[in-house]
Formats: structure tokens, C-alpha cells, sequence
DNA sequence: GCCAATCGGAACGATATAGTCCGATTTGAG
DNA sequence: CTCAAATCGGACTATATCGTTCCGATTGGC
């Protein structure tokens, strides 16, 4: 249930290429790596990822570059995540229909799961690049909520959770 | 953005020993893992995951097995997932201090990802076992993205609803 | 026409995961 | 009380994906 580092990158380098210039000028890998303290061979990977999905124009050639093929208010993070890692999809059993765990048949939950993927997925379409580019955090008023500032609620549900044993994974 | 299998598993573990007894009578992993298609040494592995985080009850001995310790509607997704995977963080900046990120200060989307993370936390703590329980899945059998597939929350938790997202608005 | 800077893809290594096995503990029966 | 069986619990190994790096193709400027 973790985002994988190149997504993660991938956001902060989509955020800064919008503060930078709106989407509008072009910006080149290594101004990007250099400002974001991403490496820069991994930064021109995820442009390549990015400009692969149609998130950014690329335009090679001396005084290169790239920049936003949308604005920056249509570009949400599901799509940053997407053009880097694929489909967003819990389970197998839910991106590729050609994908057959061992279960399969005696599978009750397999119905189930594009529910939730699909759920997951919205939370994370409601996030703009507009959002992520704003210095102030705002508590996810824009577009999951679907209303104008619902405050989240501080989801409380009764799992206690005792006997919390592996913290972080196991290392040994 | 994928699920492990590990966490996948448990879910129908956990789903199958909810739909069998209701979490009232005990269960052994073999039978389960019979059941359900799982290894069996998985399956022993899951289960002592799930005693761990206090999920399930396990007795040992002969004859022994395990139950589940709360009742399943108090059980959601949320839990089962941290349980296996340990805490949900999509960045390593949320999860735990030891944040090994090279951006660090310069990260400006930092301040956001807990809110994103919440959302989408939200969004799996919101299924609980009693839904995935069910024979008849929610509304998707007609069609993903099409129409307004709102899922009819049957099921819910007496405590505070917590947050669904928007239903049915991007096609997946 | 030449050079230089950039994107694009492919290969290598590393980390984390998935699966499997064996031992310790406990309980029931004899 | 002893034995035996079945269970949980932890550790090891193999695999796969991910992350990083490097090199080539392309294009614009001079």
C-alpha cells in the first residue's frame, strides 16, 4: 500500500515544472532534478514515463525541454501515478483481465474490489496539480469531498489495534 | 499503487473465516487454506500476522484455530491491510519520522500527502467485512464509469460515516 | 554542415517481497 | 503422568519488481 519512489518524484517534479512557469514555458530535465534534489538520470526517466502518458510535451534538441500539455487544474494525481507505475489497481484481479491469481473461481471478494479501487482511485483523482502547487495544505476541499471546504472527518473507527507488533517491516 | 499478495490473501482469509462462522467459532489455517485456495504455509504466515495485530484469536493445541476477535462489521479493509502491510502510508514522509527522503526541505508537496493519505485510508477503512461478505457485490456488474453506480451503504458502521468519496465520476 | 544538448530506451544491480521449511509450545488422550 | 499430535511462531531462500545508471537516436543552433 505504498506509492512507489518514481511516482513519488514524479509529483514533485510535475508540482515544481507548475509553480515554475504554469505549464506554459518549457523546462529541461536537469533544471528540474537540480531544483527538486531529484538524481537527474531518474528525473529523465520520469519525464520519459511522462511524456509517454501525454502528461508533458517534450521537445528535444538544443534549449529543450519540456512542458504541461494541460493545465495544471486538469492534471490530478491519478494521472501522475498512472503515467509512472500503470493502471491503478489494488489486485490483479482488477487491472487485466488476463490476470489470474490462484484463487480465482472460489474468489468471493474479487466483485468487491473495483468498488474499493475504484474509491481509491477518486481520492486520488480529486487532487489537482493546482492543489499540490499551493504553499498552504489544504484539508482535500477541492475535488474529493465534492463539496466546497467539508472537513474530513477524523474517520473513527473502532479498531483499537492493541498489540501493534511490526511497526515498520520486518528488519532484522 | 498495487496491493501485496499477502494483503490480498488475508482479505479472503479474513472474508471467508467472517462468511463461515462469524467470527464466533474457531477455524484452523489448513481448512481455510483449503477452502480458499491459499498455501497453507501462507496461510499459517497470515495468520500469525493477523493474531499479531490482534485481529483474529488464535488457540493452540490440538483442535486449536483461530476466530475472529471483534465482530465483522467492526473489521474493515483498513485494518486487515495494516495488519499484513504494517501502517498505510503512500510516502515514506507520512509513515514514520525516519524519513529517508533526499528532498526533504525543498519537498513542497510534503504537507499534502497526509491529507491524500488519509483520503485514501479513508476510502478502504470504509469497507468493512460484513460487505465483502456478501454474495451480492456492490452495483457493478453493469458497468464501470457508465452510470452513476452508487454503492448502497447496507452494511455501514453505526459510528461516523466516514467520508466516501465520489461515487462514480471518473471512468476508470 | 558540424556540434552540442536533449530525450528515449535498454541493461544492470539492489531491495523488498512471496513462499517454504523447521522448531517451540500447548493441549488432549491414554 | 506421559506421550503424541496439531498448532503457532520465527527464520531462510528464491523470485520479482523496482530503482538507478548508462548509452544511443534525434534535433536545434551556430
Amino acid at each position: 500500500m505504498r506509492l512507489s519512489s518514481l511516482a513519488d518524484y514524479a509529483v514533485v517534479m510535475m508540482t515544481a515544472a507548475a509553480r515554475h512557469c504554469g505549464g506554459l514555458a518549457r523546462v529541461n530535465a536537469t533544471g528540474l532534478a537540480q531544483e527538486t534534489g531529484v538524481p537527474l538520470p531518474t528525473a529523465q526517466k520520469l519525464v520519459s514515463r511522462l511524456s509517454s502518458a501525454g502528461l508533458i510535451e517534450s521537445t528535444r534538441g538544443t534549449g529543450g525541454g519540456f512542458r504541461l500539455s494541460r493545465p495544471p487544474a486538469t492534471i490530478t494525481l491519478a494521472d501522475i501515478i498512472e503515467a509512472v507505475e500503470g493502471p491503478i489497481a489494488l489486485t490483479n484481479c482488477v487491472d487485466t483481465s488476463h490476470q489470474e491469481c490462484a484463487l480465482d473461481g472460489s474468489c468471493r471478494v474479487k466483485p468487491h474490489w473495483p468498488v474499493v479501487n475504484r474509491a481509491v482511485r477518486d481520492a486520488l483523482a480529486g487532487v489537482t496539480l493546482t492543489q499540490l502547487a499551493t504553499q498552504a495544505p489544504l484539508p482535500l476541499a477541492g475535488g474529493v469531498g465534492g463539496g466546497p471546504v467539508r472537513s474530513t472527518p477524523a474517520f473513527d473507527i473502532p479498531s483499537p489495534n492493541p498489540s501493534r507488533k511490526r511497526e515498520g517491516e520486518q528488519v532484522l
